[in-house]
DNA sequence: AGCGAAACTGATACCGGTGTCATGACGAGT
DNA sequence: ACTCGTCATGACACCGGTATCAGTTTCGCT
């Protein structure tokens, strides 16, 4: 009744537990070498107090925090917060914390700012989505440091353990036999910067997904955008001025099959009649759009949340040791339709 | 040369200037007693070797971590990432590092998962953007921690230090002023729930723009929503069966707004012409919308950023005092016109 | 009963900082 | 020169955990 609302440590739990603190620590970590009524007794006695070890005081003794960075310079907003919902799943409850950590992949004191960030906090591991996850500097700081990471990107570039690919290329494919089962020959592509694995990797699908139908991609007919609204209206008005016009445009993100959308309208072009239109990523506007819009889904969330579960220990514990695949899934709307 | 690759730690520092540690941490702190050859030589020391104190060890002897915590429930993804950025933005270079937790903002366990969650973590600061701002008991419970914090709201519910007011009423007094002045008189309503205080601030201040125009808002033009793209949907079809339609909607969110676009669609009832349709959150889908949204913006970003500054000790150092004002501003577009 | 190995436990140092308090140095006042 | 009060500094304990290693039980076996 005294009311001292000090939090129980781990000496107030030794004393009522009449064992040392050294003990308390083992059994807190699950340590073997407890005999079961010491255990029992102890773990009463936490349960009593609801004692809660101190991170922090933990965490200095490990020289290793209950951290994990989430470590971005993502384009896309709705990346990030689709990978960092996953990653929140998949921690929920294991007492690690996630800290965001937003960064300018082209600036020139990158290396050092993470090589401080990462060794100040002690992370105790790191995610990399793309397009930072592509930065092969990081990875090589991240080992040299001896800190797990899990990166996200479109395409292999490490171990299976520290990579999650998210095969966009096979999303691509997709879109493009069905753009062509469609009876479409003039497929049109716009692309995002070539500096973007991602849109490589896409763009490299795309293409043999069309080559799996016989079809090859017209040069005319593949423009380079900037991943942006605007690239994409402007790639659209190059498209549609043509002398012969593509009857569908397969876009590497949505932002730019949005331009595309407004680039149509402003031409009198009717979409899916006059020319289809198929984006990447299935973001929340593709469904709004009039005519709702054919996309393809990656499994963002899903991502995140098999990233957490890589690098937080036990995260399996109770759950089915089958890694769900990572596929793309093409989502048929009404901006693809038969060709004219 | 010797490649002890192991990260300085005060005791080396101390050593090396010939001081104690405790020396080392007054210059740390900036300790007004420490001689000013003193503190030049450590610092060179610091400068010298790269030293950077242990976040971990530090908040132990503190009781405090330098953590922010951004507790969201938030169904609208968009406004936490805003918010998120604007808080980043505000404790980049701060040494201080934002950890992110969503909560069940409805859970039964939500007071002790939150109450364990910042003793642990021995929280710096929290950031509570609405609706989970709105639960009084987070705020008792928070003062009673003796945690600082600051709640991001439409209506002020603590003191200013502890606030901050996004003034959603005001922006929707905008709305309908704008619409009274484009000369519609019939003009409709879609609230989100009740239970959402910004619902209830934006209904407000809707009804008194529009009083300052002389009009009311008829009951059978209100309808109240679930602040989803259904549920605008549904309303509007409710709102276009009326035997005297309106000649102007406004939606308390875009999402719902987003539904009357395509409830309209469905009854070939033309955005402007037959009907003006104006949103609230002014998200990346208004513009993107044919024809392009009005919709009422509310400063996002820079209110994670005024919060971030709020929290973090020195943010404003060399900053001006002027703590701009958090405006909502009406963004006019195509879908707002004069009335047919 | 005797004995060695294995199982269990605790004393003590340590992780890397800060708080407390005592002590030394220095300039002002008499 | 002597006494103070202020400034500057360091010794030591402490924050709340873990690692090391030695000491004590317990147990199986002869």
């Amino acid at each position: 009744m005294e009311g001292s609302s000090r939090r129980p440590t781990i000496n107030d739990v030794a004393r009522m537990a009449s064992v040392s603190k050294k003990t308390v620590s083992r059994v807190i970590n699950e340590s073997p070498f407890v005999k079961e009524d010491t255990r029992k007794a102890v773990q009463a006695i936490i349960r009593e107090t609801g004692y809660a070890p101190d991170p922090q005081a933990r965490g200095l003794a490990f020289r290793r925090s209950f951290l994990i960075g989430l470590i971005y310079d993502n384009p896309n907003p709705q990346h990030t917060v689709s990978h960092q919902q996953g990653l929140l799943d998949a921690m929920a409850g294991s007492g690690f914390e996630l800290v965001v950590r937003p960064v300018d992949r082209t600036s020139p004191r990158l290396l050092d700012e993470m090589r401080a960030f990462i060794e100040r906090q002690k992370l105790f591991g790191v995610v990399l989505p793309s397009p930072v996850s592509e930065d092969e500097r990081l990875a090589t700081l991240l080992q040299d440091l001896d800190v797990r990471y899990v990166r996200i990107g479109s395409v292999a570039l490490d171990e299976p353990g520290r990579m999650l690919v998210s095969h966009d290329g096979k999303g691509a494919a997709e879109a493009a036999r069905h753009l062509a089962d469609l009876g479409h020959r003039r497929i049109a592509l716009i692309s995002g910067p070539t500096t973007f694995r991602s849109s490589v990797e896409r763009r490299k699908g795309f293409e043999s997904g069309l080559a799996e139908r016989g079809l090859t991609l017209d040069s005319d007919l593949a423009k380079v955008g900037a991943y942006t609204y605007e690239s994409g209206v402007a790639a659209a008005h190059e498209l549609f001025s043509l002398p012969s016009r593509p009857t569908a445009v397969f876009c590497l993100n949505d932002e730019m099959a949005t331009g595309v959308y407004t680039a149509a309208r402003e031409r009198g072009l009717r979409i899916p009649d006059d020319v289809s239109v198929v984006g990447f990523d299935d973001s929340s506007i593709a469904s709004r759009l009039w005519p709702p819009m054919s996309s393809v889904r990656l499994p963002l969330r899903d991502m995140g949340r098999i990233a957490g579960e890589m690098l937080v220990p036990n995260a399996m514990r109770d759950k089915p040791k089958v890694q769900p695949d990572i596929q793309p899934e093409l989502i048929v709307r009404a901006s693809s339709a038969k060709v004219g």
